[in-house]
DNA sequence: ATGAAAGCGCTAACAT
DNA sequence: ATGTTAGCGCTTTCAT
């Protein structure tokens, strides 16, 4: 009753409030949820075998982010993680449909993810991070995948490359098919033959680049363009092994700007995607979408930019 | 009512379940706990500046092990982040006492922490990541710092070193005095006197270690001890800038098993601390108190083990 | 300007 | 074994 009301004060108010204050009071959000239906909660759905998930750095800044973000407009996060032996299904209808969620912010799908039926019959708000083709009526962020891939590509034959490898990330995922097409539109565009035994696949962890690049070794490649920091790293590792200097004897790439490329020995050129602000605007889309449902959120590709640094060098 | 009664069953049992599956029927957490009193929801407390959160692998390993742990036991998991200009004591009154949470774990906390004073005040169950010795009613889950500090530094010793500088964690939260502590008791035992000008204090950050290693130079250690990989590793940084070879020159060792460290060259000695055995013995203490309230919860500390890599040799 | 009352969707205790 | 009912603490509406 005395919670916001204008017309209540002169009298006790001022009172109350003293006292509410010093007895540490707090309305009940779960009363108030019942009449309201609002929890000022959002869901961070992460849809991934969680041996991955916090190997690099990309998830940390992004849940970072959309914390911050949330924050501010006064919503909490909860974190949904898939682990290795969690109910898939169950977890999800009951995340998504207990109204214990305003709204959710996805990611990391991969192309079938059944998340993605969920997400559409539950009718409850959300916005992907990582766009989806099959949903484009799901609002997401994203990096332009496919344009970053090629501008590194491209620059990479600009220093003269032409047997360039590449290590994707995983092909069941959106971002690792994209980032596998851009590498492929720069080849062509320049007229390289697209050879498959200079493509190997990985799932963006450092294990998976390692394993990549001892087998792409055979096909000789003088560049390697790795779909994320974390597989360029692992990439350099097993050169390192088997003595090929970087960027002597070849050149490595990765993508992500991870902090931790600036780093390694030679320091990682890499293409910079903006891991904040990608979360930031997931968050404040959700939230104008929470606010007014009678906006239509409009899906965002966020630029990259190339940062070259000492894992790349020409060799006209 | 149809919900858990062992006696409901025979008649139509079959069918509603059927109906509620396909609807998607969830009953409504709020109306649930507005009778039960219970939410299944777990708060994770993080009350630091959120600019060293996310820049080391401590926080997400233990997100992560945490929230696996809440999800194995039907808990959801909540985070609760300080972002720069967040009110704490607006947030954590809040968070605290609007009967959101169930329970909290909280981490990271400077000695005078304003969230200890809360926690008691508001009877909410809590388990903490990181003992704090002032408030040693509140069950924790720490590794043993004073033990692994010291741990570390007998080891540089017996490996000839007497010049041990060292690169303290922040000196208001426990964790970076114990091991500041740890680090002086095996110089004191080793009848090594100790000497001011070689520590620095840093902020577990890798750019304070690189600034801490740049003054410590001065005083000429043959051996630095970082209370953390990531300022271990940011002394590296300072040390091949000024070319001092890594261990030729100088030794340094580290301080959590970041995988990371695995990737330096030279790889870095380190004390392992098992991230994720604390996070699930965290949650798991805060979840058996929540089922059983009269169950008296036994702080923690778990061990650590020294790791020889290649950044350390004797100089014998 | 203030107080009274209805009802959100559930659970638990009770009555059949 | 099943159906009925009271009330959890709040917001909102309506009556004073």
């Amino acid at each position: 009753v005395f919670n916001k009301h204008p017309s209540v004060s002169p009298e006790v108010r001022e009172r109350v409030w003293q006292i509410a204050l010093s007895k540490h009071y707090q309305p009940c959000q779960a009363a108030r949820t019942l009449v309201t239906r609002r929890t000022n909660m959002i869901g961070l759905i992460i849809s991934e075998p969680i041996t991955r998930l916090f190997t690099g750095p990309f998830f940390p800044a992004l849940i970072q982010s959309i914390a911050e973000a949330c924050n501010q407009h006064k919503y909490y996060l909860t974190l949904v993680l898939m682990t290795t032996n969690t109910d898939r299904e169950a977890l999800y209808s009951q995340t998504l449909h207990s109204g214990q969620l305003d709204g959710a912010i996805a990611t990391s799908l991969v192309l079938d993810d059944p998340l993605l039926l969920h997400l559409q019959t539950s009718q409850l708000p959300c916005v992907l991070v990582g766009h989806h083709p099959g949903y484009p009526q799901i609002p997401s962020v994203d990096v332009d995948n496919v344009s970053g891939a090629r501008t590194m590509t491209e620059y990479l034959i600009s220093l003269g490359h032409r047997r360039i490898a590449t290590i994707t990330g995983p092909l069941n995922m959106i971002s690792g098919q994209e980032r596998f097409q851009g590498y492929r539109q720069a080849l062509s565009q320049a007229g390289i033959e697209y050879d498959d035994a200079l493509t190997a696949e990985g799932d963006y962890t450092e294990e998976s680049g390692f394993d990549a690049m001892k087998r792409l070794l055979r096909a000789n490649p003088t560049a390697v363009f790795a779909a994320s920091d974390m597989m360029a790293m692992g990439a350099m590792k097993a050169l390192a092994q088997t003595r090929w200097r970087v960027p002597e004897d070849i050149s490595v790439a990765g993508y992500g700007d991870a902090p931790i490329a600036t780093f390694v020995e030679p320091s990682l050129t890499t293409m910079q995607q903006v891991v904040p602000d990608l979360g930031r605007t997931a968050a404040e889309m959700l939230i104008a979408l929470l606010n007014d449902p009678s906006v239509v959120a409009r899906s965002q590709l966020l630029p990259t930019r190339l940062i070259v640094r000492h894992s790349t060098r020409s060799i006209a």
